[in-house]
DNA sequence: TGCAACTTCTT
DNA sequence: AGAAGTTGC
């Protein structure tokens, strides 16, 4: 009622009408401008790939028929600047307010302050709300009101906060349209005539929208929640959620999920049954995770390009991309690793515990850069999500504080045994391995010869051999890290010399290092509240302070990773897409094969029948069982930045207190970048 | 019940 | 690797 003018309504990654608090500021304000703005470049390196554009398609034309039936449409804006476009349809709609929901991850936070300031400086209402998590980042402290450093004590602290996370919110009943008469959509487009093939068999298995994310989660708490603790070990396993991708798009809302899974854990506790019980805390645990992945976000917003422990930055990555095509492949010669590859390859989909499994072996056997696996996983999966893909990344990597024992290999092997006894998820996927018994599936190299010769298998030909051995790997890990140590201390000492400033410096002893992590730090110097005085409406979003305008920070961006590709530096590889097929680049093996690797990548046998992606695709959503998933939203990883990174060196007190026995032998390692005055923590 | 061998999990 | 829980005698 203030004002008279309409208000805009900007969807990004809530796509759904109902618990959403932007949608409903809208509608009590009156008439409604609903936006969907698609600006890939904006996100630089993190465009979404195929699947996820692939999702994103349907779920806003699902979202645009619920907005239809309600009395109103989606205008939908291609954009190269969504600050610039919001303007723009401020001046076509007269539109006086602007309401968003908030979003984490770095880039994110940066344009959406752009967007408070700008429009607010053009006499725009702005104001922005929760809708992703249970409960900001901001809000989750511990007593000395600093942020977390473990995912343990963050998430105790969660669930016994003095009040509940926000009960969700009804769908509006109706909405007033506002006047969008001079102000035209543009036809979005998410796929090209290549990926249509692909993308059409995705259908078959997975539904967006929100109400079919509703359905999706109605399925789960009637069904598979009740076991989620003793089924979620299998490779196979359809006892997952399947909801990741559709909370990923904020068609669910994780409030929604918490208030329903609680109750049925209420009611089971009730029942006395514990098994129940104990499946309700583990799913809302992997909820956590989720909620965390945003809260490292928040605070360390580098996280998904660093490290946050200081030292893994001097680790000696392998910088490889033969290797890294025999991972993307699945052609290591590890059965169960090559299995999850070629599904997550033909399908997008990957169930947790594979995930896990394929990224250690790229971080701790094949000791590649991890922010290449990262960025894989960012192009292929379905539930693609760069908080949570950070974080896991980044806790496998053993570059967390409670990170998994950087030392420690996991061997594919037993994993193998573990996850898939019978091996039924090896045969399904290797369809070259498929007759080889049971007691040698998960290590074909110690088989008899006779046994191979029987099951059709010639190691080195029609599979590999393992792209290397378990016991080399371990010998070139200790090396790595004693390496990785010594470049710590050499740069910790003339840091203390106070001679240099230590980033330049140790940007240069890392073998792997990502241009824009100099730049980004540069540019943002970001501090981590907003000042505590401010008055500031509860529900706004903090963000770390932005003192350098954006548009320097993404010209210096690409143009300097343009020269880093043209000297041939190391970077994420680009433009990996799904749809190539393993099979058909084999002659391109050679080609982008690095300098470094050629003496160790074996020779891959270029006849191997595969069976095309799309023949696999179709195999496994029709064979009933074939559909696999990861919990509810999970694939952990990351974070954002409280102050220049130049400073997170300086201290010795700062020091974390740790869980992790392998710091505990390090304790010179432990200052975690950017958290500065950690007293004590678990 | 006592105790050791065995397993499962670690964000 | 180490803790915590489980099984088996």
């Amino acid at each position: 009622m203030a004002g008279g003018g309409c208000s805009i309504v900007w969807f990004r990654r809530d796509l759904r009408v109902e618990d959403n608090p932007a949608l409903l500021a809208g509608v009590r304000a009156g008439a409604v401008v609903a936006v969907f703005i698609w600006a890939p470049e904006e996100e630089g390196h993190y465009n979404p790939g195929r699947v996820s554009r692939w999702w994103i398609k349907h779920s806003l034309a699902h979202l645009e028929s619920s907005l239809r039936s309600l009395g109103t449409t989606l205008l939908t804006k291609r954009s190269a600047d969504s600050v610039a476009t919001l303007l723009e349809i401020v001046k076509s709609t007269g539109a006086t307010q602007l309401f968003f929901n908030h979003l984490y991850d770095p880039m994110s936070l940066v344009r959406d302050h752009r967007a408070k300031e700008v429009l607010g400086a053009h006499g725009v209402a702005v104001r922005s709300f929760n809708s992703d998590l249970l409960y900001e980042p901001w809000d989750v402290n511990d007593a000395q009101g600093h942020p977390f450093t473990t995912f343990t004590a963050f998430w105790e602290r969660c669930l016994s906060m003095p009040y509940d996370p926000e009960a969700p919110l009804l769908p509006p009943k109706r909405i007033i349209s506002g006047d969008v008469s001079r102000c035209p959509s543009d036809s979005l487009m998410f796929e090209d005539e290549s990926e249509k093939g692909s993308n059409a068999l995705l259908a078959r298995a997975w539904s967006p929208g929100w109400s079919n994310a509703d359905k999706a989660l109605t399925t789960f708490l009637n069904g598979a929640l009740i076991e989620y603790s003793t089924n979620r070990r299998k490779a196979d396993a359809a006892t997952t959620s399947f909801l990741s991708p559709h909370l990923h798009f904020g068609e669910v809302s994780v409030r929604k999920v918490f208030h329903l899974v609680r109750i049925k854990q209420v009611l089971w506790a009730n029942e006395g049954n514990k098994a129940g019980v104990e499946s309700v805390n583990l799913f809302l645990k992997s909820i956590g995770l989720r909620e965390y992945s945003r809260y490292m976000s928040f605070n360390h917003p580098y996280s998904h390009e660093r490290p946050l422990l200081g030292h893994l930055k001097f680790f000696p990555w392998v910088v490889d991309e033969g290797y890294f095509k025999a991972w993307r492949q699945g052609r290591t010669g590890y059965p169960l690793v090559d299995a999850g590859m070629r599904e997550l390859w033909a399908t997008g989909w990957l169930h947790d515990r594979i995930r896990v499994v394929v990224a250690s072996f790229f971080v701790k056997v094949l000791q590649l850069p991890w922010r290449w696996g990262m960025k894989y996983f960012w192009d292929t999966l379905l539930d693609a999500d760069l908080e949570s893909d950070a974080l896991g990344w980044q806790y496998i990597s053993g570059t967390l504080p409670d990170s998994r024992e950087l030392d420690r290999i996991d061997n594919p092997q037993f994993e193998g045994y573990k996850f898939d006894p019978n091996g039924e998820y090896v045969r399904r996927w290797l369809p070259e391995l498929a007759r080889l018994p049971t007691e040698w599936i998960h290590h074909p190299w110690n088989a008899p010869e006779s046994v191979l010769e029987a099951a059709g298998i010639e190691l080195g030909s029609n599979y590999p051999l393992p792209v290397v051995g378990i016991d080399a790997a371990k010998v070139r890990l200790q090396q790595a890290l004693s390496a990785m140590w010594q470049q710590e201390a050499a740069s910790r000492a003339v840091m203390e010399n106070g001679t240099e400033e230590g980033l330049g410096e140790s940007t240069e002893s890392a073998p792997f290092a990502f241009p824009q992590d100099t730049l980004m730090e540069e540019n943002h110097e970001p501090v981590r509240n907003n000042p505590p005085a401010t008055i500031r409406r509860y529900e706004d979003q903090m963000v770390p302070s932005i003192t350098c305008s954006l548009v320097r920070v993404e010209e210096e961006e690409t143009s300097s990773v343009r020269n880093f590709a043209e000297e041939g530096r190391a970077e994420v590889p680009r433009d990996i897409h799904v749809n190539q097929e393993p099979t058909r680049d084999p002659l391109n093996q050679e080609v982008t094969q690095n300098r470094l690797g050629n003496s160790t990548m074996p020779q891959f046998n270029i006849t191997i029948a595969l069976g095309n992606a799309e023949d696999s695709t179709a195999e496994s959503s029709s064979s009933g069982n074939g559909q696999r998933e990861r919990d509810g939203g999970v694939v952990p990883v990351w974070s954002p930045p409280t102050s220049s990174f130049s400073e997170h060196f300086v201290g010795d007190e700062n020091g974390i207190g740790t869980s992790s026995s392998y710091l505990q032998s390090h304790p010179q390692s432990h200052q975690i970048m950017s958290w500065r005055r950690l007293s004590q923590t678990g």
